[in-house]
DNA sequence: TGATGTTGTCCCGCAGAGCGGAACGGAGTT
DNA sequence: AACTCCGTTCCGCTCTGCGGGACAACATCA
């Protein structure tokens, strides 16, 4: 297929060339957040004109991709919305936690999130506004180091250490303030310490004057598949860090089991 | 690039096979709401095995899939979650009615419902659900056929006529309840009529015992792109007709003003 | 206005990617 | 042990999909 310019160092082989890159179109559009044009995703994959064209023709055919406002433009399609609304994990952890979430930032004031795990960063998958409008966290789908946040070190802290080693092998920490966590040894004993007593905090680590509180969701297998969190103003939050903290594991606990997890015999 | 089986009638030239499949192969996904194994799958759609265990992989390692709870079986992944909180529509949409949203519904104590058109089928894109949970609507991104609905008549009324009739054509409706419109002329006549006034009821039409209400979201280029009803118990709904007609249009003006659509001169 | 940059779209020949048939190994059933 | 199902792997033949290049339609200059 084609003269595969340089590149292809023989690994992965029996992957479908042109599905990877119809993936890579979608991430791009994904990243740009607006709408794109042929040659501009052409530089931006390092792919052929004629190739992306080709690529993206059978997109929009697919409705993966739609035709945006100015011809020769396109967007994400409405097809990519159904399917992310038919995330199966998400659709159970949706109907489980958003009416717990729903009295959690009734009775904290603040904002609530839901997020999960991806490599070393936490997605956020719900999100509740409170209604001290904070300026940082855009939507649903967005990403954020795992290291910044209270979920991410919930959600980090869960994972076998094995695993966890792995992963942070390779891991680039960016000091985004002058909290941030950068060293690994000191990650690693904060995430310990994080295992061992059931919730992490955050305080102005990935945002100045954000604080939050995280605790770990089990699906009924028992495994950390989500964690729930507030965050806030952090002078707010430091006045109910206390109260905040037992609702927010409390909260996670009820989602937990709504989730089919029977917590084990203390 | 293989035998091409028999199919592939020598229309849409210039469409990459295996994007296409893999497209097929999520929306299976999605259809099934579950997770589905390689024969499985293999059989839906009529391809080989070895095919789809190729593509699956692919999609696997571009993280569209994930390998499910037990072995050999896959779901949709993290990463379609993400793309679709990104279609760039959408997110307008959303930051546009979400707080409208929740007015409306305390104003109703009903369900409340945001849904573009696709083809003869609304698609929902937000969900506000009431205190009294109704059994039908299932998530975000759930699909219906346009004419049982007050806001799939309010889309449909919003077409150009020649488009309109364009997409009856191989219209096939099917009776859903006694009260389900199945004539072409009856359609017609009464879209011309939820045009004129600017708003549309549905009266069991879909479901027994639910009655809605609905009205147009016009984006900035004064487009209706969206709309948004009130879903509820038809006897509920019946003794509050006339106020949540009023809200639903006044809710509808509000968003489509909040997206950039200034209203004509009168 | 004509020159020169864009852009999206289309054409086409070559070669290697992707197709499906078939074989393999493991899990459950009978 | 002889089934039957599953997911996975192998492999050779063929036709798909690659990218270079041509083209028309605009925009933006002098």
């Amino acid at each position: 297929m084609g003269h595969m310019t340089l590149s292809a160092p023989a690994t992965d082989r029996a992957l479908l060339a042109s599905v990877r890159n119809a993936a890579r179109v979608l991430r791009a559009f994904s990243r740009a957040g607006q709408e794109l044009g042929i040659t501009e995703l052409s530089r931006q994959l390092g792919l052929g004109k004629s190739t992306v064209h080709r690529l993206v023709t059978t997109l929009a055919a697919e409705r993966l991709l739609e035709r945006g406002s100015t011809p020769g433009r396109y967007r994400l399609g409405l097809v990519l919305y159904e399917l992310g609304s038919n995330v199966t994990e998400h659709v159970d952890l949706h109907q489980a936690a958003l009416p717990v979430l729903t009295t959690l930032r009734h009775e904290t004031g603040e904002m609530v999130h839901v997020a999960v795990l991806d490599g070393l960063e936490v997605v956020y998958v719900e999100r509740l506004e409170s209604h001290n409008m904070l300026p940082i966290f855009r939507q649903v789908g967005h990403r954020l180091p795992a290291h910044w946040t209270s979920s991410g070190k919930v959600l980090l802290a869960a994972l076998p250490p094995d695993e966890l080693t792995r992963r942070l092998a390779d891991w680039r920490p960016v000091a985004q303030t002058p909290w941030t966590i950068t060293d690994k040894n000191r990650l690693l004993a904060e995430l310990a310490a994080v295992a061992k007593r059931g919730w992490a905090q955050n305080n102005e680590e990935g945002h100045l004057g954000i604080a939050s509180v995280g605790a770990p969701i089990r699906g009924r297998d028992g495994k950390v598949m989500a964690a729930v969190s507030v965050v806030g103003d952090s002078a707010r939050m430091r006045t109910m860090m206390r109260r905040a903290t037992s609702l927010v594991v409390e909260s996670a606990r009820v989602i937990s089991r709504r989730l089919g997890y029977s917590s084990p015999p203390a």
